[in-house]
DNA sequence: TGCCAATATGGCGATATGGCCATTAAAGCA
DNA sequence: TGCTTTAATGGCCATATCGCCATATTGGCA
């Protein structure tokens, strides 16, 4: 029986908006932009990082769609772009807490 | 107003997670795990990249709980350990829709 | 035992990522 | 016009990731 590769560019799309979450301060943005919104210096005083790295990471987060700016004067309002953040966290929660109890019984 | 640095730990493990799902070859393979387990053989020819570069890639998502190994004489069945990539899919896909329609609109 | 098929692992080079510093750009205000 | 605040960008280095090759390792079978 012969396999046929799959066509991979389907997935490639697919995984750079993975990618860009997959960071814990993205996380961290993402999760308090589903809130409301902040500026980038409310969120460098959250995340506890130089500005130019949280500017960064929200560069990353905007160029795959994720989050919004809205310029305001001298700042900038990040905003999230999506309300599907819900399926993702489940998602990975699940998978951590499943990952949890499996290492728990490992310990009996 | 001082607003004080969140603790990143909780974001880490999450982000982690993401991380192991954030490449276009372990989302192809995710996603074939959905329907039925795979052989490394199975899912080498699917993706078409070497044996070992699978392997590594089985052993990333093995390492965050999302696939078991279950392995009969010399052949190693991977399968999903969680259901709940629907979830996941369904958060990257609007992301993915509404960007492209965004791209779209700046068209015009 | 000897051989082959199926997996897993070590190593290595190329490339990507992350974080900071320094700098630039733009807005608000005295 | 200067000074300050806010944000974005370039540069640089350390580290991580990716993919292949080569090499174990394990199971099935003659």
């Amino acid at each position: 029986m012969a396999i046929k590769a799959i066509d991979l560019r389907r997935y490639e799309a697919r995984a750079k908006i993975a990618k860009a979450m997959a960071h814990p301060s993205r996380l961290l943005m993402l999760d308090l932009l589903q809130k409301k919104s902040h500026t980038v210096t409310e969120l460098t005083a959250i995340v506890g990082a130089d500005q130019s790295t949280v500017s960064k990471h929200l560069s990353i987060l905007r160029d795959v769609g994720l989050v919004d700016v809205r310029r305001e004067g001298a700042m900038s309002y990040y905003q999230l772009k999506c309300a599907c953040l819900d399926g993702f966290f489940s998602c990975i929660e699940t998978v951590l807490m499943a990952d949890l109890a499996c290492r728990r019984d490992a310990l009996k």
